[in-house]
DNA sequence: ATTACTATTAGGACCTAGTCATAAAACGGA
DNA sequence: TCCGTTTTATGACTAGGTCCTAATAGTAAT
């Protein structure tokens, strides 16, 4: 007995972990016992009713869509901004940016946040990036904070801007671009 | 009085629609109507209750997370891949992928459909971008179809696996990749 | 077998945020 | 004043619970 309300506490657990519509009338009889039961066991691992559940499922989504408008202009936080001339932005590498595997943070977040970094510093209607090279000089981690810098050096051969941008996490650099951007102004 | 109903039933459409976890009293005293007026507002304008908003937000919420995770790993459709010699893959640009401003492209998802490929098509465990070089020939609109293809190139004098990935809307190329890859038995 | 204890089940009162139906009251315009 | 719309009130009922009390089942130790 000491083991079958365990187990069944903890399959009831994750199972309301990943399939949280659940009303305690169909755990019953998915697990073969009585309501009262289900609700005994939610008591003691404090999961709370299937309204409070479904309540805080949609409650993440509202964040998440409030707050991922302003967010998608520029990847990361801009902390610094001098207009054709500098910026600067922070990226807190999270569970979102890495492969799961290694943790190890992926390439194109790392080029999202220096590539918009080099739009938001030129000061055009339009920006676009032409071409670029990019080194990616060490992986970086979960939790890391990459520090990108971009530079405006100067207009190229083809008049395209050229941005540079160094990203690193504490004094090391984890990232080199050189973006050749096309600017409105170049027509 | 026919101006009241429609103009208060306008709001409250509008207010359920950016606030949908409020009450039927809430909305009464905030209109300073009885809770009957507003329930039948809801009914005339076919506004569910609550709980059933509240539902259809954690609904949505979970939709996305369930899709979200495998879509995470490439960026785009893969249609075809043969491990360490090619691969391909769509991505529809949609609203999240344009500029709001002119409707074009951000370069970082085109970036991040080529690069994503390229970690793809290498048959390894650990598969990381050194560096790259890469052009945008033209700029990508709102619906256009971008398809990526990538073919594994050789090793570079660093015994990097050099992966390039083209991508083309339709028979126009829009961008180009060389991405010289740093692998596990590179150790 | 009896006792002790835990685990399970049952029942009833109460809660929130509603639905649905019916009826009464208030208001505005001709 | 009467008509039609709008608003409010009231009551019965619902889902999916909480909280409390009490009874019953199952198991282990004495």
């Amino acid at each position: 007995m000491k083991r079958k309300k365990k187990e069944r506490q903890e399959q009831l657990v994750k199972l309301i972990e990943d399939t949280p519509f659940i009303t305690d009338e169909d755990l019953a009889t998915k697990f073969g016992v009585s309501i009262q039961t289900i609700r005994l066991d939610r008591l003691e691992r404090s999961i709370p009713e299937l309204r409070e559940r479904i309540k805080d499922v949609a409650q993440k989504q509202w964040d998440e869509t409030v707050k991922a408008l302003p967010l998608e202009e520029v990847i990361g936080e801009v902390i610094n901004l001098e207009l054709d001339h500098s910026a600067i932005s922070i990226l807190d590498i999270s569970e979102e940016h890495v492969f799961s595997r290694n943790q190890i943070a992926r390439g194109h977040h790392l080029f999202a946040q220096a590539n918009s970094l080099a739009v938001a510093v030129i000061d055009d209607e339009l920006a676009l990036t032409a071409n670029s090279e990019i080194r990616f000089t060490r992986p970086v981690k979960l939790h890391e904070r990459v520090i990108a810098k971009a530079y405006v050096k100067g207009v190229d051969d083809k008049e395209r801007t050229i941005v540079e941008v160094s990203s690193y996490v504490g004094n090391e650099l984890v990232f080199f671009g050189r973006f050749h951007m096309f600017r409105s102004t170049d027509e």
